[in-house]
DNA sequence: GCCGTTTTCGGCCCGACTGTTTTCAGTCG
């Protein structure tokens, strides 16, 4: 099973506990819908860890869920859990699948309605465009519609957007929302703020004293396909594509706890209240108030923050930047001043994975820019060296001795180009003559010995034969990172966002091998693929692994994804000092 | 059912919006 499985496993439990007795169960249900929000996004397979006998070492995984969760692994199934189902149609959960279904509704449709086990939710659909939902006491037109127009959206399962994308429609609201004169400030929050990878909707906060005026202005962009909802507080609306905004307003005076609150993680927020409890405090969009016994008493005391450096020093913590606010110990660490100190862009000093249109012979694409526009790009953004790393020459149709003779071409070039920023009084300083070379299925390279000559250093990345067990894929990887010519691991797990997931490495052995024979990481800033992911990030600087950062720019427009590099390592706790690219051109070298 | 810098017992985040209701339940983030 994996992490998502036995996390909806558990969702579809507190589900069932909800339906046979809700109030004597309910910190029971809380309990196993945070163990499962917990494995959801747990950092390795839970399969391994139980393997390993560490399940209670989850955090929300105790005595009892451990020993259900064991019987599962082992035998296939739990007594338990199929005592908790028992008497319940599996189509509830089923139906739970559809947004604004939740387990109470669920059950009232399957229980008034004929819906089966085996289509459940094309049994609803039917019966919905039959009329037969708003005939139900309890339901009306109205929600027949949303059910309706929901389960459209499970059809469709619209896809979390690529970062570049998901800011670009945050500036144009952004813009939209400025027009209305009582507007004092407006701020792209949630997810974006926090830099992840992929956006599942847009969140903005406006700081208004009329938040009424600015809620109908918002409703009314122009290019929305529907309002979702709209309130005296916030408001949403769907554009086309799919992509959700929502929109919060506050009064500037609380604009900070709003600011807080607007930007999550939601787990980040729920640990934040818990640790404000065991003090005393309340937290909410509005501000902290002292918790009292005596409720009337409470309403008066509520706290206002204009900034959110106000709000966390109140509760005795350092601000922590948005990056880091996922509940992976930035509270604990807030609290002891123990914050990294994370890695700007402009601490940048070069990119080291850049692809010109000079032509190897290589099967991959080649760039688009010329090696002099890279250059000209490079220096217009301040960096001291930069990496030409062309896809290797194609072994098809080459002999080793026409590769070698490509690649001496392509170093006699680079070579040039070096002169040529030395006579000019220019940023970038050198020019490094590299190569981005496939790592076989075997773990070979396909670059003849001769030709590793010709090079600075190498890149290595996969680019075929994704699907091999992790020992095979570890073992392969590992091979090719071995030649001395190979300093970096490029693009790692290969994912592409919404289209294919990473390749299954033994990162714990990839880290190791990489400490001891100084070879770095790279850090990929193609906003299609993001990759190393962050968490894996955070684990390999907890191990000492040196990072590198590539845009894999095609054109020169590329290089200025930089940014999303910078988002993905400071969301895995990096600092200047764990990143090669920040290093002088005379320490890279002597790195080299 | 989980958890501990007040606790191994007694707590468990906080609030908004919708639809169907006559005061609130359900769902969501």
């Amino acid at each position: 099973m994996t992490n998502l499985e036995v996390a909806e496993l558990l969702r579809d439990i507190a589900a069932a506990y909800q339906l046979k007795d809700e109030t004597r169960n309910k910190f029971r249900i809380v309990a196993y819908q945070r163990a499962a929000d917990s494995i959801e996004h747990l950092s390795s397979e839970i399969k391994d860890i139980w393997d390993e006998g560490k399940l209670v070492e989850i955090a929300g995984v105790g005595p009892s869920l451990a020993k259900h969760l064991d019987e599962i692994f082992s035998v296939g199934s739990s007594s338990h859990f199929a005592d908790i189902f028992q008497g319940l149609p599996m189509s509830i959960f089923e139906l739970m699948k559809i947004p604004g279904v939740g387990v109470k509704t669920a059950y009232k449709l399957v229980k008034e309605l004929p819906i089966g086990d085996k289509d459940p939710i094309g049994d609803l659909e039917k019966l919905a465009k039959k009329g037969e939902i708003a005939k139900l006491t309890g339901f009306g037109e109205d929600s027949q519609f949303a059910i309706l127009r929901s389960i459209n959206m499970v059809r469709k399962a619209v896809k979390r957007h690529l970062l570049p994308y998901a800011y670009l429609i945050a500036e144009k609201v952004s813009e939209w929302i400025l027009q209305n004169k009582h507007v004092v400030r407006v701020e792209p929050l949630g997810s974006l703020r926090r830099r992840v990878s992929t956006i599942g909707d847009v969140d903005i906060a406006v700081a208004t004293k009329n938040p009424g005026s600015v809620l109908d202005h918002f409703v009314s962009y122009p290019k929305k396909v529907r309002i979702i909802e709209k309130g005296v507080h916030k408001a949403s609306i769907l554009l086309p594509g799919g992509m959700q905004v929502d929109c919060m307003v506050q009064d500037p005076e609380s604009f900070g706890s709003l600011l807080q609150h607007f930007t999550g993680s939601k787990h980040h927020n729920i640990a934040l209240r818990e640790y404000a409890l065991k003090l005393g405090f309340s937290l909410s969009e509005y501000g902290i108030r002292a918790k009292t016994n005596d409720s009337d008493k409470g309403m008066e005391t509520l706290k206002k923050f204009k900034t959110e450096e106000e709000f966390y020093n109140f509760l005795g913590l350092d601000w922590i930047p948005p990056e880091l606010r996922e509940n992976t110990g930035e509270i604990e660490a807030a609290k002891n001043h123990q914050l990294p100190d994370l890695i700007l862009l402009s601490d940048v000093k070069s990119d080291l994975q850049l692809h010109s249109d000079f032509d190897v012979e290589t099967s991959h694409d080649l760039g688009a820019s010329s090696m002099e526009e890279l250059v000209d790009m490079a220096n217009r953004l301040g960096y001291e060296y930069i990496a030409m790393t062309e896809h290797n020459p194609s072994k098809k149709g080459h002999s080793n001795d026409e590769i070698v003779k490509i690649l001496r071409r392509k170093q006699k070039k680079v070579k040039e180009l070096n002169e040529m920023v030395n006579k000019e009084k220019v940023s970038v300083k050198r020019v490094f003559n590299s190569l981005e070379i496939d790592i076989l299925q075997d773990g070979s390279l396909p670059v003849p010995e001769s030709a590793f000559e010709t090079l600075d250093f190498a890149l290595v990345s996969i680019h075929s034969s994704f699907e091999m067990t992790k020992e095979a894929m570890t073992g392969r990887v590992l091979s090719a990172l071995s030649h001395p010519k190979v300093k970096i691991f490029a693009h790692p797990t290969a994912r592409k966002l919404n289209s294919r997931e990473g390749v299954e490495i033994d990162w714990d052995k990839v880290f190791s091998f990489c400490v001891e024979n100084n070879k770095w990481i790279e850090i990929n800033g193609d906003p299609m693929r993001l990759d190393l992911p962050d968490f894996l990030v955070r684990e390999g600087v907890k191990k000492g692994v040196k990072f590198t950062f590539g845009t894999d720019a095609h054109h020169k427009q590329g290089m200025e994804n930089m940014q999303w590099a910078v988002s993905v390592a400071r969301r895995g706790w990096l600092t200047k000092n764990d990143v090669v690219n920040t290093k002088s051109l005379k320490d890279f070298e002597e790195m080299l």
